[in-house]
DNA sequence: CGTTAGGTTGACTGAAGTCAATCGGTGTGG
DNA sequence: CCACACCGATTGACTTCAGTCAACCTAACG
């Protein structure tokens, strides 16, 4: 489906040294980190590993977790321009995987920290990050906790579809396992919600592309954090 | 049941300037800030208002939000010597209210965001602060979507026992409500679930004081976060 | 002494999980 | 090139857990 992977080379050549597909956010904090290629399903830092904070070049991440009685929790997707890694601190660390097959820059934690002690503005776009990461987090948290499953699905495809671009069409390159391990639904009733999204004429369905028919009627569902 | 309110210059005088009653966390960042008193259920700062960051010095004070449709979600519980408000930056921020008769010091967010532009370990406090709520939000995040009733409530009895002095003997201030409201579970179900646990010996009740008979049994159900 | 708020319990309902079967696409090995 | 296995998506049937509505009780307070 998608091209051979490429060496780690050829890649710095594409998305580091030479011209860039996009302005990267990190490289604006510390030297330019290195762009590596990943199978879809790749483990690109391990759960309890926080050594590295990453940005999305092209493809998708999710940071997942693996709770001790073997149940999945999927705490973020990551598109292209965003990044993840830098809130695993200690407990709760994240694995970060590829959901398809995705270019991602990796830099070491430490050398962004210390950036961060001298430089006010490097500090000043960490703390953002982490914010906004916050928010996002309690946002769904209160969606987790008294939404019902359209509610969450009309959610999060109106959360993806800003996040991706703003257009009404969406790809979503994750599983429905991704997105129920993400909402706390079983893969099944994602499914069946998608379903009825589609018979009441809000959304249509392209493979793993989705077309926001209604946005409007979707806000209605999604409930407004406040 | 408590003592009549007093004023906060009295108050200031007891916990500010003359000798503490524990060493302030707060403190050792910026000028010690006025400590002030709230009754029971009185609004320490309002929902959308991120002005001040708050310490708790004696009572227990609660973040909530109230969704569009009327839903209040309660994202945490502070105790003596914890601090709050510092995330609620922009978006998802909460209101702080006192869950019982509280002592809380307040202090202006930009003295502290100026404080650590200037001092590296101020900045890094306030870092370890925030990650330390992040990662608190993450495991509240994956019991919501994941957990059981039972595994809710257990795993907040240990925390609050754990955060609260370690004892096995619990005084939860907050109500029912308030309990449910932070699990995402209704008050009645908290109140079924308490009775569970005390059918199968697990905790004891004495008004809002539970005693953890069996904390090892407790973190059976209470799912490791990894 | 009446009122009110919070807690507990019961009966019922409904939404989502579980188990299971089917279908389609993809990659692999014969 | 084709048969097969496998994975993900979908749909159906059934079950279960927690929400809702309601009643009752207690304690606190005016």
């Amino acid at each position: 489906m998608l091209s051979a992977p490429r060496n780690a080379d050829e890649l710095s050549a594409e998305f580091g040294v030479g011209p860039r597909l996009r302005p990267s956010r990190l490289g604006g904090l510390v030297a330019l980190p290195p762009a590596s290629w990943f199978a879809a399903g790749a483990t690109i830092c391990d759960q309890g590993e926080n050594a590295y904070v990453c940005e999305v070049i092209e493809g998708m991440a999710r940071t997942a977790q693996v709770t001790g009685d073997g149940r999945r929790v999927v705490n973020g997707f990551f598109g292209p321009g965003e990044v993840f890694g830098f809130a695993a601190l200690g407990v709760g660390a994240c694995a970060g995987e590829a959901v398809c097959d995705s270019v991602v820059a990796r830099c070491a934690r430490g050398s962004l920290e210390s950036r961060a002690l001298v430089d006010p503005g490097a500090a000043r776009q960490l703390w953002a990050w982490l914010t906004q990461e916050n928010a996002r987090t309690a946002a769904r948290l209160s969606l987790l906790a008294h939404g019902s499953a359209l509610e969450k699905i009309a959610h999060f495809l109106l959360e993806m579809a800003e996040r991706l671009g703003g257009k009404t069409r969406v790809v979503l390159p994750m599983s429905r396992y991704d997105i129920g391990d993400y909402l706390g639904l079983a893969s099944e009733t994602v499914s069946r919600t998608f379903t009825v999204l589609r018979e009441r004429g809000l959304v249509a369905t392209e493979g793993r592309a989705v077309v926001l028919l209604r946005p409007e009627a979707l806000g209605r569902y999604g409930v407004a954090p406040n």
